[in-house]
DNA sequence: GAGTTTGAAACT
DNA sequence: CAGTTTCAAACTC
């Protein structure tokens, strides 16, 4: 097997199409190559981390296998990174600690969509799980992430049946769980009729449930960071439609645009009317800075009163004993970019300056520690204290275009 | 919560 | 391939 990605004995380049298109032959060609071609990550060199395969087949959802890098040290320990041991652990689901933000500015209410923001705690032995978007198959694997996801993925589907691609959990590779949808077949109950569903679909498109958003290639990265003065980070995350939106009355600037609801821009490849969906458009930046002064009131908010967010009892105080008990999770959705790159980094700049690595934009150097993350598809970091939990969030926001994080407490047998 | 708007998906 | 219909999410009231 070709190596393009340069990885080491013992690592596995993730070739995330040819898993789920491996099923149909007509499409595992077709799909495997345009995994290939997809520069979703681009080339460098692999950093410390193991890969192990993960098995994403569709329609089952991803395997529970997931990888934690886990520090043997008991103690809370600034000396990143985590380079020590690999286990292999299972993770339970995670659970949602979002709210929607209760008081928003007039102009939020008519044109801005709702925003919550995650609970960003000081936490041990938090792992982070880097996924692709929801509506993918290599997405998020359950209805229960963030109450942004959870809205989004519980569908209220009345007549599909929840086996066409209207039915966003159908769309993303996932069975209907807790969702609110009636007559609903996509669930293990109607596993035939749903794979004569996923069939059909992929008869009428074979790349039917392949990724909506592509990278842009390196090079074109990196032209764009010289010309911005690497401020990529605090735009609209890099990639683009790959069938591109068609949009005729929403300017692109609304939900109802695909591109605008993945915090990319209109491309080329968009045939969308009086489109506002491009970097200078003033309209489109009022949008993201109101929305990131939302998320950012709500974030300071919490920081003074985590009580006031929802998180009570042994959740807010933070003990000891109850961080024994408790199971907190914090989840975001690439696609709402509720860890945004803006919020993100603002959130963590004092922790940390992130310097691109020359060459390349799928990594980046976290300094002062001179390391290098890498987000692997569906893996999971298992990190020990907020910094290193801040600046894995900044990585994966800066670099993976629909990508999406879960945040979630676990237990170790070190606490 | 009901009704409207919107654009992707499905259909012809 | 273009036009139309169906559908469910986003949005408004």
């Amino acid at each position: 097997m070709d190596n393009p990605l340069n990885l080491p004995p013992g690592s596995v380049q993730p070739n995330f199409c040819s898993a789920f298109y491996a099923r149909k032959s007509g499409s595992a060609a077709t799909a495997a190559s345009l995994s290939q071609a997809l520069p979703l990550w681009p080339p460098v060199p692999w950093p410390t981390l193991m890969v192990r395969k993960h098995h994403m087949p569709f329609p089952t959802q991803p395997a529970a296998k997931k990888l934690q890098v886990r520090r043997l040290s008991p103690v809370l320990s600034q000396d990143l990174p985590l380079r020590e041991a690999l286990q292999v652990a299972e993770l339970p689901p995670p659970r949602v600690q979002l709210r929607p933000l209760q008081q928003a500015p007039p102009v939020l209410k008519q044109s801005l969509p709702k925003t919550e923001v995650p609970v960003v705690l000081p936490m041990r032995a938090t792992s982070v799980d880097v996924r692709w978007n929801a509506r993918y198959p290599w997405s998020e694997t359950s209805c229960e992430s963030t109450d942004r996801t959870s809205r989004r993925t519980q569908c209220k589907c009345k007549n599909s049946k929840c086996l066409k691609k209207y039915c966003e959990c159908f769309a993303s590779g996932r069975y209907c769980n807790d969702c609110n949808c009636k007559n609903c077949y996509n669930n293990v109950g109607h596993e035939a009729a749903r794979q004569v569903a996923i069939d059909a679909a992929m008869e009428r498109n074979p790349m039917a449930f392949m990724p909506k958003i592509g990278n842009i290639p390196p090079h074109a990265a990196q032209n764009r960071e010289v010309e911005d003065n690497f401020k990529v980070a605090e735009g609209p995350l890099v990639g683009k439609h790959m069938k591109g939106c068609h949009c005729k009355r929403s300017e692109c600037l609304k939900k109802y645009c695909e591109c605008f609801r993945s915090n990319i821009l209109c491309s080329e490849n968009c045939k969308c009317m009086d489109c506002k969906n491009y970097e200078s458009n003033e309209d489109r930046k009022a949008i993201r800075r109101i929305t990131r002064h939302q998320q950012h009131l709500v974030y300071a908010h919490h920081m003074q009163n985590p009580a006031t967010m929802g998180i009570t009892g042994p959740y807010a105080a933070l003990s000891p004993a109850a961080e024994k008990l408790s199971n907190l999770s914090v989840a975001s959705s690439g696609r709402d970019q509720l860890i945004n790159n803006n919020d993100s980094s603002q959130v963590t700049s004092s922790l940390l300056t992130p310097v691109p690595i020359e060459g390349t934009k799928s990594a980046v150097k976290v300094e002062p520690h001179g390391v290098t993350y890498r987000p692997l598809l569906a893996d999971v970091i298992q990190i020990e204290n907020v910094n290193e939990l801040c600046k894995v969030l900044l990585l994966v926001s800066r670099q993976a275009a629909g990508a999406s994080v879960v945040l979630r407490r676990t237990l170790t047998e070190e606490n």
